[in-house]
Formats: structure tokens, sequence, C-alpha cells
DNA sequence: CCTGGCATG
DNA sequence: CATGGCAGG
């Protein structure tokens, strides 16, 4: 417990490497250079004595956190909120990282000094979305996308595999001004993604996580009467697709812990100073997976005044079995 | 002298009016609100009883400025620098307005209380290029363009015509990376231009000033060499265009003054830190085209401590007969 | 109101 | 290395 024992080197019997594609994009340090390096050359992450490890039992951090604009976050002391929440694995949305504009090298560094590696990440549109898992221990395998170019062609998601769970990150499609991509976003990008993570958990237990664009009920946002149908993100389409989550089993961990508690966002417009007045949204969650997950939810902590973003960083404490 | 006599309120016998078409934008104070206003709603900007106001004898300041996007140069102390010139008129380039996003109302404000009004702007591509006449004087007529739409649909030309002179100010074509543009600006833009400026000149003096996007010779810009042929700004053909005008009687009237004086630009890159360095081009110019004009020019300074643009300001002082 | 990318210089 | 505009949020 603490110690740096590291059993099951390569544990084998939960992996379920086969039933991924091998990633097409390297794993690099913090950005792949060139979208035509493969996984295989990793000795660039980890020398080729280093195996994957398995995540001890204990305490385990995650933090899921939309940067919206990696570049610009880093400018608004990104490092300094990374080096504070300290957390095992940081997952990202709306890197907006683009493969000719790698982040700066001091950055790269900074986040190498302190462990993290890229394990995944995901780029498309350059300038637009993209997802990335930062992680202090090496992932067992990775996947960026969800297996159907349309979506993963915009690097909404990616996937992480450790000994004890899949995690999953992503950044889900916004519907848009005047609902335009509602359509795509609950009749393909959702169902999609419920297929997806449904064929990982055949296989261990998953976490989900990022910004899923959606507040669930009145609570979740300040101005629910307002938006409700109107607004992206509390439409009761979206809110549908959400829920058919939760009948699979998903747990929304911060609810599970504050069922009823109120002014707790994730999001806040940058426009009209929002987030001043708090009239924010929770958009950002981590839905669990996992058979008796309350065992393993210690916390879930909305670090609401960490800034770099529309968005703040949600956190969840794990108690690893 | 000095003094507030108006003298021939409707000069006619100078007026070139019935040359010049109608301007088919309106005079307002900064921007026109929109391109359907008509110049006969100028009550607007003077009132009723204001008439065309005759430039007294004695000193007239002029300047010339690029000002490189008026949005940005209003937030880098615009209206300092206009306070601390002080001059006349002010002839503006690259002012990249675009109708549907009016300069700040206080700067509309600032520049009113200074008696500058907007007596004639040109626009065309929102954030692209853009010209404007702020005087403090009425003039008797001005134009928008050159009367070509090819050029004029990007305004890159305005004229105000006074008493004395006719004033023409040009943001004239760059001819691009690679020197794409080079002969649309050599083979089209030029000769129209000189056609124009011919056109007025059969009424009266014309001045002709603005960015004229070339460095004459070798000693207007610093790196004379390596430019030479290769950078838009310093091709022989654009060198010939210019001295097409010269051949035509315009002199210039700061070479005029200081005719081997090195090291003074008026523009520097942004990039490298050119300013800093010195590193220049020449290339805002008064053109004069009068008769006996060295009597007419007092001085010509270039401010080039000015900051806001990679453009400075460059000022004419003319004593006016 | 803020992002990153774009064309343009 | 800047500009303004753009799509996207």
């Amino acid at each position: 417990f603490g110690s740096e024992t590291q059993e099951k080197p390569e544990s084998q019997e939960y992996s379920a490497s086969e039933g991924l594609p091998v990633p097409d994009l390297p794993i690099s340090d913090l950005y792949p250079k060139s979208s035509q390096e493969q996984l295989d050359s990793d000795e660039e992450v980890e020398p080729k004595t280093a195996t994957a490890k398995v995540e001890q039992a204990g305490m385990f951090r995650i933090v899921t956190w939309n940067v919206a604009g990696l570049y610009a976050c880093i400018k608004k002391d990104f490092c300094k909120a990374v080096k504070t929440l300290d957390c095992d694995i940081l997952c990202l949305q709306e890197t907006k990282l683009s493969l000719k504009k790698p982040p700066p090298a001091e950055i790269a560094e900074q986040l190498k000094e302190w462990k993290y590696r890229n394990y995944a990440n995901s780029e498309g549109k350059a300038g637009y979305s993209g997802t990335a898992i930062l992680s202090k221990s090496k992932p067992i395998s990775v996947q960026r996308g969800i297996g159907k170019t349309k979506h993963d062609d915009f690097g909404r998601s990616c996937t992480a595999e450790f000994e004890k769970f899949f995690l999953v990150t992503s950044y889900v499609p916004n519907s848009g001004r005047g609902l335009v991509n509602l359509d795509y976003r609950t009749n393909e990008w959702e169902s999609d993604l419920r297929n997806y993570l449904t064929k990982l958990n055949k296989d261990k237990p998953v976490i989900y996580c990022g910004d899923l664009n959606v507040a669930h009920t009145a609570i979740d946002l300040k101005n629910d009467k307002s938006n409700y149908n109107k607004s992206a993100g509390y439409t009761q389409a979206e809110i549908d697709e959400l829920e058919k989550l939760l009948e699979l089993g998903y747990v929304d961990a911060y609810r599970k812990l504050y069922p009823a508690e109120e002014d707790c966002y994730t999001f806040w417009s940058y426009m009209g100073g929002a987030r001043s007045k708090n009239v924010g949204w929770r958009l950002d969650y981590f839905l669990m997976k996992i058979k008796d997950c309350e065992e393993w939810i210690e916390d879930v902590v909305v670090h609401s005044k960490v800034q770099g973003s529309d968005h703040c960083p949600v956190e969840i404490k794990l108690n690893l079995p």
C-alpha cells in the first residue's frame, strides 16, 4: 500500500486489448509529432524495460477538465492548476490542439517532470474539439475515438485501459445554436457512444467522464426554465440520452454523493459575467459503470475556483479495491 | 489670418464637383451607419447653416497614417496621437472598419470634440483595407474611390476637395507574398490611379498621400539589396510606377526637402523586432502636383516615435498661399 | 465573451 | 508578429 510494488506487470486476464484496434496515432509526450507514428514506437514515452503499470489499491484521483483551448489555458496557469490538483489521471476536453502547432516545449517538460504522459489523445479538425488523457501510470492499452470516423474525425473521445477499469473521456457534440446539431448529437453520437461503452464493459468496469454537454435536471443549471428545450445542453432529447446511460447502470458519481446539492456548476458562459454571478451549468460528469461503485467513490470535488477555462475541473477520488 | 472669417462660403469657380460623381456613401461622424444613406442627408454632420469652409491662408497641416486596423490602433492610444499631432486633416489607411461594427462611441465623441469630422471614407471587404479623411474644415466635395469598382470595392481611396487643392489618400494594393498581386497592382491599379489624379488635376492642384506601398530608392529601406525584386514594395515594376507619377510632375515632398536623408522610415514589419532595430521602409508619402509647390511645403515630419501601428504618421506642414 | 485558425500583410 | 473576421461555443 503506497509502496512501489508492481504486481502483474503484464496483466492478461483483464486486458481487452485484442478487442481494441491498435491506435493509429502515436503516444508521445504531449502531442503527436505526426499522425504517421505508430504505437509500437513508444520507446519515446517509456524506456523499453517499462511495462504496463498496475494502479495500486487505495486512493486514486482522476480529474476531468474541458480546457476550452489548451494553448490559451496554458497562458492562464494550466500548469499551476495541474500541480495543485495533482491527480493520477487528467482527462482533457476541447484541447483544440492542432498537429502543426505543438504546445510550448516547457509545458511538455513540466508535465513530464510531474510524471504525466500523454497516453491517448485525439484530434481532428484543427483548432476544434480534441481530447487527451494524461496519466502518471502507463495504461495497458489506449484507443482514440469510439470506432466511427464521423465522430472520431473530430477527436471527441479517447480511452485508456487500466487494470481495474476502462477510462473513457469525451467531448460530447454540442447541439449548437438553434439546436442545429441536436439530431446528430442525440441520434448518432449518443447511441454509438453507448454501444462503444457497452462493448468495453464486457471486459471490465468503465469510468466515463468528460464534458457531456447536458445538464441532467433543473438543479444542474441556474436558469432551468428559460433554457429548457431552447438551449443546447438542456433539451429533453439530450436529457433522455443521458438517462439511457443511467438506465444502463451508469452512476452519476457527483449526484450519488450529493443528490440535492444546488448551485454547483462546472461551466459558466464567458458572456455576461456569468461566472461571477454563478450562473452556470453542470455539464462535466463522472459516470461509473462499476459493480458496487459506491464502494469505489470516496468523493467528487468540483474545483469551481480553478480558472483558465469556461469549465472548471471536476475530480473524483476513488478508493481502488 | 487665424481669425474666423469665412470668405467665399460657397466657392464655385474652383469646384470640380460636377466632375465627380455624388458619393454613394454617407458623410457621418466616424463611420457610415448604413451604405444607403445619401450625401444630401448631411445635416447630421454640420448644422444646416454651415457651409463649405475655405481653408485659411497660412500654416496648414496634413497627416497621413496607415493605422493597420483602427480598432486595434484605438486601443493603442490613437486618440492621444491625434491630439498630439493636432493637424487640420488626418488621412487614414487600413482602417479595416466594417459597417457592422462602428468604432467605440467615445472615440467618435472625442474626435468630434476636437472638431474632426469624417468627411470621406471608403470601405469594402470587411476588416480589410479602408481609407478615411478626417478634417476639421468641411470639404467642398468628397469622393469615395477612384471610379473603378475593382479598386473601389476595397475602399482603397478617397478624395476631399478643398478650395486650393484636391486631397487624395490611398492604400495602394500590396503586391503580396510571392508578388502574386504585382501584376494587378502595377498594370491595373497604378494606371487607373494616375488617370484619376490627372482628371482631378485639370481643375486644381492635387495632393496625393498615403501608404503607396513602395520604397522609391535604396535609401528608402534598410535592406535594399535583399529585398530588391523579391519583396512586395521594392520591385522595379513598383518603383517604375512611382516614377511615372514623378514624371507627371508629382513631387515627393519629403525627398524634396531631405534628398539624402537615410534611415528615415515610415513602416517597420511587426516581425523580428524590426522597429526597435529601425529595419524599416519609407512607404508613406505626400506627392504634390502643385505649381511652385516648394513655396507651399514648409516641412515634412516623420513621426517615427508614434506607436499604435506598424506604420508611423507622416505630417506635411503647408504654407497655404 | 472567448477560443483557434484563417487570409492578409 | 500583428490585424480583423470567422465558425464554434
